[in-house]
DNA sequence: TTGAAAGCGATACCAC
DNA sequence: GTGGTATCGCTTTCAA
């Protein structure tokens, strides 16, 4: 199906030399006269030559390729970090094969076993959690960004975001503000699982720090059966329908609290006054939001600079500096905490 | 840097059988004794074989891939798309290389460039506006979905929707809920130029059929500079300062249609009754915005599922039915257009 | 500076 | 039912 193309010997027969010096001459290497040079760069220019990439490949036991596994690309935070790790690839001469896991765990297997058969030079995941088995098999380096899932293999790197720090900082940020009563609203189920368990962590140690109670009916953890919105929304209402009262919502995502917002206007509490919230990933629902929401920016183009750093130097054979990065966070203030 | 794996020759020799006959087995081609199978896909089993897929490749002149060319992965309705063209494509055995050509001329013709040296066995464009230079090369089949840029190739399927019919259904519901001076908002810069034109002239025509005056004021362009949302917000100020007024407002997307009502709430007009809004694309944007916004809804798993269909079947080696899909767009009324 | 030839891994034709 | 072998397009050594 796909086209046949000139091939390199084609080449070779039109400027009457040898496909060795051809390969040469389109590779830059070895030596030719610049007659030859020239000759070989019009003929393949005239016969709209484009390289085979499968014999390459087979060639060289390379594809210049790494792949990208993603749970889910049509989320904000992670499509940004897939598009800026794919940005620092091409630059550095690596194409990007982006893999849509859907946080299928058979899906991963496939993908990967495919990969592996694809004979890409390396992996990234981006965002998620990941189980292990077939990675085992893996021997290319492994990057991950904002991902859970150790693994133990050598030539790999962890990147990513000091979560239980946030998740202290952002309930630290609520506190700042004259907050005591702070709850925790999480629709985790099991998309980012471990990652939110950290930031929990961090809520409690700051509780803890500060001599504040530890009040089951404020911690709200929604299934993810539906939209995080709707979720975050109906457990605010349920909260607050059981009697409970709080000042502070320390949302984990920002489409959390812009359900969590959205639930409050909505039964007439002045959001950033009475209640202050903040979210994080500083994500577009944070800013579209009336009022806008505070959160807690991670840095994306850190993240992927880092994290592509990393896997630049595990492919050209040295180890990585560090195989735990850690990039630091920002909290954004806003509507939501600072008020009108 | 990829693994040195096992090859079909291993096996072979561990199986004390040839090559052929693990080819065929692993296969399931040709014959051979229910014996020989069991023990080379033992073995292999063992060996943990896994095909070199640029061998495959080379070989087969094929590599069961298909490239998704897309403007912005970023934005909610080409993400949809192509996931949805990713599953249909992986249920028939097809992997998908997904490009994000940032609408960058140059890039794309990068990027078609090396995914003919990598054979891929097909295009699938999603969205956004192409020029052609590089697509005359091109002989594999090439579907278009929603994307503008005829090119005349043979091989060739467009699938869309009617953009101007689209931008009439608009107006028409606006109308139909007693606006008279209805104005057009939108952001395209070159974007989506074409198809935005489209809709503009569907704008046009219903004016035109009902006897409408055009109104110049009433029709808010911007070069999209930022963010289609500030930038709505932006025009929508701007004409009213100016001193036109407006009892309704076709926004060329959901973010623009946000926009839009965003800056007439900030001006206390009360959105849905004074004026109504009707927004484009059926995103997150119309479903997460106090008043929800009326949108149109353009069918994507229709979209996805005739495109993959006409692909597949040109792959396969057959004419595709018809070389023009048009999907079916629908109307979906909220609160901008129905009020509270 | 140039070329002949081996070989990457898998497939498929054609004998046996 | 099974196996020898040419072949896909390219890179790379080693000689000339």
């Amino acid at each position: 199906m796909a086209k046949r193309s000139v091939s390199i010997y084609d080449i070779a027969q039109l400027a009457g030399v040898s496909t060795a010096t051809v390969s040469n001459v389109l590779n830059q290497k070895g030596s030719y006269s610049e007659k030859t040079r020239d000759l070989v760069l019009r003929i393949a220019r005239e016969q709209g030559y484009v390289a085979n990439f499968a014999a390459k490949s087979l060639r060289e036991a390379s594809t210049k390729t790494i792949a990208l596994l993603t749970p889910d690309v049509s989320n904000d935070f992670f499509s940004t970090l897939v598009l800026k790790v794919e940005g620092l690839l091409r630059a550095a001469g690596y194409a990007s094969y982006i893999c849509n896991t859907a946080n299928d765990d058979e899906r991963e297997d496939e993908y990967v076993r495919g990969l592996l058969s694809k004979q890409v030079d390396g992996i990234v995941y981006i965002g998620g959690v990941t189980h292990m088995p077939v990675r085992a098999a893996v021997d290319v380096p492994v990057v991950h960004i904002d991902h859970v899932g150790a693994s133990g293999m050598n030539r790999e790197v962890y990147v990513g975001n000091d979560m239980a720090q946030l998740g202290y900082d952002m309930t630290a940020t609520l506190y700042g503000h004259g907050c005591r009563r702070i709850a925790l609203v999480s629709v985790s189920a099991s998309f980012y699982r471990t990652a939110e368990h950290d930031q929990a962590a961090g809520y409690y140690r700051f509780l803890q720090d500060h001599g504040l109670p530890l009040d089951e009916g404020l911690i709200l953890e929604g299934p993810h059966k539906q939209t995080s919105l709707i979720e975050a929304a109906q457990l605010v209402n349920e909260c607050l329908d059981a009697g409970y009262s709080f000042d502070g919502v320390v949302a984990l995502g920002d489409r959390v609290a812009l359900g969590v917002v959205n639930a409050l206007k909505t039964r007439g509490v002045a959001v950033g006054e009475d209640v202050r919230v903040i979210g994080m990933d500083d994500s577009i629902y944070s800013r579209i939001s009336t009022p806008t929401i505070s959160t807690v920016r991670r840095n994306t183009s850190d993240l992927a600079d880092r994290g592509v750093t990393a896997l630049l130097a595990m492919l050209g054979g040295d180890e990585p500096a560090e195989s735990h990065v850690i990039v630091p966070h920002e909290v954004i203030e806003r509507a939501t905490t600072l008020g009108a």
